[in-house]
DNA sequence: ATGGGGCTTCCAGTCACTGGAGGGTCAAGG
DNA sequence: CCTTGACCCTCCAGTGACTGGAAGCCCCAT
């Protein structure tokens, strides 16, 4: 299986799976001519990449998880500890994010949004620490 | 006012400071012996450009504020365009992070967590698209 | 043989810093 | 006067996870 067939199957871009195989990912066999033969089990790692990637794990969580997922004798718990780890991650990205939009959407709101230069979005940022506004 | 004062004041790390001379943000004066020399104005603009950065907005974004906020003509409705571009992708973020957050504590969830090796979010990674779990 | 697509490598750029090396400057204490 | 330690300077490299592009093979159909 060439690059681009890979690429299609799994919705990976071939730069992105170079890059993979870049830092070790999966280590794909060469043709006499030089390309890439992928085996079947190649394209399956690849496909787990991409999902796990698209949860936002890490890299390094997917080399871990890749790593598990090859073990057919890890522990169910190593696999949890990760996604936990991540999940705690998430939620915290997500509070972040939420205060963020709780504070901007106060501005976004009191600002008149017309051709007068008074702006209290402006004001705060010049003047107030912003999270404190709301 | 030397960068360390500037750092303390404004709660930016000097090398955060330095970058932003580096890519034009502020112009600090010179002493004689090199040592940049900060000016009020110039510290209230790093001050500035810490709670628009706490906000989430760019630099590109900062560096548009900072333009209007310097432009006391400007109209609110050019700030209030940039804040709310910003709302919106802050909010298409959320939307991401909970749709990873849900479909991950719903493989936390189901799986026990011991030490054999069956694995629900191994098992999900490795064959379903992950986003249709839940 | 020619054209077009697919494949290869390597280099550089993204974003917003951050770390570190190597070295100059300043103020206080001995 | 000298040393010490805290500050400051520049420049280079690295972060994460790709992405874009140049330059150049390879393969197949016409």
């Amino acid at each position: 299986m060439n690059i681009g067939e890979v690429a299609e199957r799994t919705g990976l871009p071939p730069k992105t799976i170079r890059y993979y195989e870049d830092i070790g990912l999966v280590k794909p066999l060469r043709d006499t001519n030089g390309y890439r033969a992928f085996r079947e089990s190649e394209m399956h790692k690849l496909a787990f990449l991409g999902r796990a990637r698209t949860l936002g794990f890490s890299i390094e969580d997917c080399r871990n998880l890749l790593a598990l997922w090859e073990d057919s004798n890890r522990a169910s718990a190593d696999v949890r500890a990760i996604a936990k780890d991540h999940l705690a991650q998430i939620e915290a990205k997500i509070r972040d994010l939420q205060e963020m939009r709780d504070t901007l959407s106060t501005l976004v709101r009191d600002c008149a949004g017309d051709d007068r230069p008074d702006c209290p979005i402006l004001k705060t940022l010049g003047t107030e620490t912003a999270a404190e506004q709301r």
